[in-house]
DNA sequence: GATGAATGAGTCTTCATTCAT
DNA sequence: GATGAATGAAGACTCATTCAT
């Protein structure tokens, strides 16, 4: 708590993930983080290497969760369906601000490719981690899956509500 | 052309487009638009009526492309898989800039109220435009075709591929 | 009520005094006088000429209700009290913006020499009504009430109250 | 000279004196004071608090100035003319630019609670340092000096001459 | 007589970054 | 390791004025 790099990680990490990047100034970050400027460029060397910062511990934070929400369950199917149920969880817990990674996708353009690389590093892992639950089943259904995962965490940012995890966990449940 | 009101809007839409909201500021506008400064308040109260200008503009163009795409076929599973061609089309004119409204999307929060609404209207108008087609269907699967869909949007623009549209449009042939 | 020029007037008038001249801007003025942008110059050449026509109309009617208030009475220690009376009558019907002859000095330099001579022009005729009420007093009596009668309004309008007034009414009624 | 927060204060303090608040833009602040634009934000969160701190200021030195003169003599009578001799030294220093306090209401409306109040105190420091002078007068002799020296300071920056400050010093001293 | 469109220069404020201490 | 001061460029927006219709 009292680490200066944490709190302007954990502080940069709460205003990019709800304001957006762009929107979030330095100036709010060193304010709400209780540091000096300076400091913040004495740990980060750029706004965007701090934005990969966040990007990076986002990725084991939320690859963790959905480990431990998963491994409640054995067989596969649960396996999946518990990875709704994360989703559901996540949305509750952060209010709808949908996927950080995706969000970020948005205001990044083809120049970016650091950042690109680690968002699409993530999304691949996560689909890798769905697809390693499914070895028995077709690429096509493991794809399949991953597009309704998806479409899940985008479309309940988007209506602000829960209806098309649940929809899309139904679909899964009802092919598995 | 030399309509300024127009030609703002234009460039307004593809900079908020490829760029961001944020991430795109007035001066970038009017030089690309060749207008002076107060024209722009002249004919726009404020950058964000500018945006949702844009997204207005946006929402009727691409609900036309849409129609223009299905309108080519008659049956319902030719026209749900024609408007998965249309996705492919708009990643290659586009170059897999995705949805212009969940990109802004990404950019708001609860207070912008009024671009989240049109946000949303626009998503709510396609999802009933994909239901309408399929209204023999249960509305599961009107569902589950319209998050499919989504998800191919966002996952090319994400992997700057066609992969995810040509996966779902091959999932949803075999649905239907 | 209708005629453009005489409305422009009245809208720019209230807005300068109430809010100052620098502080006021075109756009409010055609705004809320419901006139378009380029008729405010078919009838004033700048704001500046609006700011005199303001002041000169302003001279003229303030004299009057003067005048209406000072002709109440016949004697002239009670024509005097009576200035005074119009000063309180002025301050509630105003909301104690005090002078605005003194309030746009405060807003000139030297180099705006049209405008400090409709100011001080305004003055010297306040000052001689008063003298010429005076006649049978020595100068020095005329200069010492017409003082007091300066401070009432500009204290008036310093503390929001009618208390300096009151008290250099008091005085002066010492004085007769 | 070299430190900015003085030079800004200074700069802006004779600009909002001479040409007014509104008037003066940051620009010429920052111009003059040969200080950065963002260096202006560093030290004053807005251009109001810029204006507070110079009436701050103004008000320590002027009241520092006001003891100055009337410190030079003893008697009541004495001291309370040498304030209006310090009144005629103000106007020759700064060439009968008035108060700036008084100006400074002038462009003040209601909402500037802030502002409204640290010109009223002023104003009640300089009423309270004469009625302490005057103690052994009755109240209605106080305020009525308190009136004659605000007017004499008002008057002679519309006339730009001496004249009211001489005319009300000569009525104060036939009173006291 | 009246107007909507257009503008260059300006408004106040914040941006991300660097530097001397 | 930490910081407050400093900055050039940019942010969104408004200014008073003119011109073609």
């Amino acid at each position: 708590m009292s680490d200066p790099k944490q709190r302007l990680l954990e502080t940069a990490s709460g205003l990019f993930y709800r304001q957006g990047y762009h929107a979030t100034g330095i100036n709010q970050v060193i304010a709400e983080a209780g540091v000096a400027r300076a400091s913040l460029y004495l740990h980060y060397e750029s706004k965007e290497s701090l934005l990969l910062a966040f990007l990076q511990q986002r990725h084991t934070d939320w690859m963790e969760g959905l480990k431990t929400f998963t491994g409640k369950a054995s067989k596969p199917r649960e396996r999946i369906l518990a990875a709704f149920d994360y989703l559901q969880d996540n949305n509750e817990r952060e209010d709808f601000r949908g996927c950080a990674f995706l969000n970020i996708l948005s205001e990044t353009t083809d120049q970016d490719t650091a950042i690109l690389r680690v968002i699409q590093d993530h999304k691949k892992d996560v689909r890798a981690f769905l697809a390693d639950i499914l070895t028995k089943e077709k690429q096509l259904v493991q794809d399949h899956v991953y597009l309704l995962f998806e479409s899940a965490i985008v479309e309940s940012q988007l209506y602000r509500n829960q209806w098309p995890v649940q929809e899309a966990k139904k679909v899964v449940g009802g092919l598995l």
